[in-house]
RNA sequence: GCGCCCGUAGUUCAGCUGGAUAGAAUAUCGGUCUCCGACACCGAAGGUCACAGGUUCGAAUCCUGUCGGGCGCGCCA
């Protein structure tokens, strides 16, 4: 509806300007309104107003030319110049209802377009270190990250879906030397645990499975794994040097094949939990891209000369940094440190360019909030290697504050004490949870209520949208047990009596989902979507409440069952997209 | 100290990227089932859009400053 407003508009503007009545510039894009008011008709647009400058006309002069020019439209019943200058239409009733018929005969495709025409974009999300199970911080960048995609694939994007598996770096080997030391434990040996190691029950696990399928293969005895290293924190050392130590230790004793045994043992045990937790949750990926075969591929090196060739890299104090300050950087970046280790850095850089290279016209992140401050140095190498940064979208989730009982649950990683992904999922239910997280903007700081989202109550907006569904449902079940009979086809011809306001507003809210989706997944936007189900499902109570549909005139029976269908239907693919079920009875 | 995000009804949040009288939900108060599911509906009340300037036909929205909250500023990942 929208875009054909936009179309009358700029053959309007076209034909004034060829015909010499009109000399302005062309507008970027036509703006089309749903008008809050009714009286100000259905949709506004407000082009004079913006053009009035360049054109050198009063704004509601300017109106008058362009409504004079607009080309005939039968979906249009009148045009109006108001207030400052605005141009409002006023559609005619049978351009709205022609949308029951196209969502019952689309069914599940309504709403989908081919907007995106096939462009490639990757979308990464998630992207947890495999160090321990993910946590409610994740899920959100999950259920965020998956939603988008869905919806730039509904808008006809070809989507990959990709998690990026840090399965190499000192993050991974402080893993793998966590549960090294805790076998050593179950093996009998007396193990001072590290302050900086991994202290979860999951870490203790994976030791246990290991014991059980090596026995004592791996153990050695306590002397001599902290021989000579240096103290831990609490003995008044610094922590990290202990970890490292104790890793090097680990390497040293075990030999590459046993250590190697070890550390995949804990990176595939995590890893496939992850992905178990994912998948309950209805996030699938097209791809998880390891980090190792990054490295192991040359992947990194080949950034590095890349960067090194357009002359952005200097030595200093040993080690090799990135100049990411030519780019707009707060401070320049080390990619090798003075050991001869790659830094994080350097295979994100490696990683970014890799992605680029893959073809996708478009690249979106999905971080959390935290680390915003990496953006400029990523777009910085990319620039530098000459690749284009603006292809590059980072999408910064913030984190959600779990309430329960009117109180703010404590989170620390720290203390090990914070609540995992599949806890909220077993206490609320995947359907809140991916519906909570999405209902408010990325950006914006969330209060996730746990008592609200588990409630099934008014007051649930997730039940609130399930249940006008399953009312639908138990309405053609009613018919059913009534002896009625229910014919579409008929139900179609007589959408002329749907006059009441209730079934007009639904029908305008119909019109609107196509919009509502598109706006969504172009601006990454799906809580829009979240807040239109929620309109569409009280447009469809407050239906049910003032008017019987089960009513003994089959015309009108008819028409109005095949409106309910069409909400129905509505809102079964937009809770589809938010990865949210739509049950027939609850 | 510097950088990024945020500040809208008692509370949680929208506000279609600068438009017409700032909207929902929730909480509070008052109504509605002999009726297709009351897991619902209707109504009332609730606001100096943090504050102060600026930009223009027009600002919650854009620019500057102040105040308040969150996060980030490693040769960690």
């Amino acid at each position: 509806m929208k875009h054909h407003l936009q179309q009358l508009i700029s053959t309007a503007l076209d034909t004034l300007r060829a015909s010499g009545a009109l000399d302005c510039t062309a507008p970027d894009s036509i703006v089309i309104e749903h008008t809050r008011d009714k009286s100000h008709g259905d949709f506004a647009c407000n082009v004079a107003m913006l053009l009035a400058k360049s054109a050198k006309r009063k704004p509601r002069e300017l109106a008058e030319l362009i409504v004079g020019a607009l080309p005939e439209s039968g979906k249009v019943s009148k045009v109006e110049i108001a207030g400052p200058g605005f141009i409002n239409f006023f559609m005619s009733p049978a351009a709205f209802t022609t949308v029951v018929g196209e969502v019952l005969e689309r069914g599940e495709a309504f709403g989908r377009s081919t907007l995106g025409n096939g462009k490639r974009v990757q979308v990464e999300f998630v992207s947890a270190n495999p160090t321990g199970p993910l946590h409610v911080g994740h899920g959100r960048g999950a259920a965020y990250g998956a939603t988008v995609a869905d919806l730039l694939a509904a808008v006809g994007f070809q989507v990959h879906r990709e998690y990026y598996v840090n399965d190499a770096g000192r993050q991974m080997d402080i893993l793998g030397t966590s549960v090294w030391l805790r076998y050593l434990d179950l093996c009998g040996e007396t193990i001072p645990f590290p302050v900086n190691g991994y202290k979860g029950d999951y870490v203790w696990d994976i030791a246990a499975s290991l014991h059980r399928e090596n026995g004592d293969a791996f153990r050695h005895p306590a002397a001599a794994v902290f021989q000579d290293i240096s103290p831990d924190e609490p003995a008044g050392g610094d922590k990290e040097i202990h970890i490292d130590e104790l890793i090097a230790r680990a390497k040293e004793l075990l030999g590459a094949a046993s250590y190697r045994q070890v550390f995949d043992l804990g990176l595939n045990t995590i890893l496939a939990d992850i992905k178990q937790d994912l998948e309950e949750f209805g996030v699938a990926y097209e791809e998880w891209y390891s980090e190792r075969t990054l490295v192991e591929s040359g992947k990194v090196d080949e950034a590095i000369k890349r960067l090194q060739a357009a002359g952005h890299v200097y030595e200093q104090e040993g080690a090799l940094w990135f100049r990411s300050t030519a780019f707009g950087d707060e401070k320049d970046r080390v990619v090798v440190r003075d050991n001869g280790v790659k830094t994080y850095f350097a295979s994100d850089i490696a990683y970014h360019m890799e992605k680029l290279e893959r073809g996708f016209e478009r690249v979106i992140d999905v971080w959390g909030a935290d680390h915003h401050g990496y953006v400029p140095r990523v777009k910085a190498a990319l620039t530098a290697m000459g690749d284009d940064p603006s292809k590059l979208d980072v999408l910064l989730v913030q984190f959600a504050i779990l309430y329960r009982g009117g109180e703010r649950v404590q989170m620390s990683t720290r203390s090990g004490s914070f609540v995992t992904l599949r806890e909220l999922r077993d206490e609320v239910g995947n359907d809140a949870a991916r519906f909570f997280y999405v209902l408010r903007k990325c950006e914006q700081h969330m209060d996730f209520d746990l008592d609200l989202a588990k409630s099934q109550s008014a007051d649930n907006p997730v039940y609130y949208i399930q249940y006008a569904h399953a009312r639908v449902c138990s309405v053609m079940r009613q018919l059913g047990e009534k002896g009625l009979s229910y014919d579409q086809a008929a139900g179609l011809k007589h959408l002329h009596l749907l006059t009441e306001s209730h079934e007009q507003e639904l029908i305008q809210a119909l019109t609107r989902y196509p919009e509502v989706v598109e706006a969504a997944a172009l601006s990454h936007e799906p809580h829009q979507l979240a807040h239109y189900l929620r309109e569409l499902a009280n447009g469809l109570h407050t239906y049910y409440n003032a008017h019987q549909f089960l009513v003994d005139d089959s015309g009108l029976r008819d028409a109005r069952l095949a409106l309910i269908n069409a909400v129905r239907q509505v809102i079964h693919n937009g809770l589809s997209l938010l990865g949210v079920s739509a049950p027939e009875s609850m």
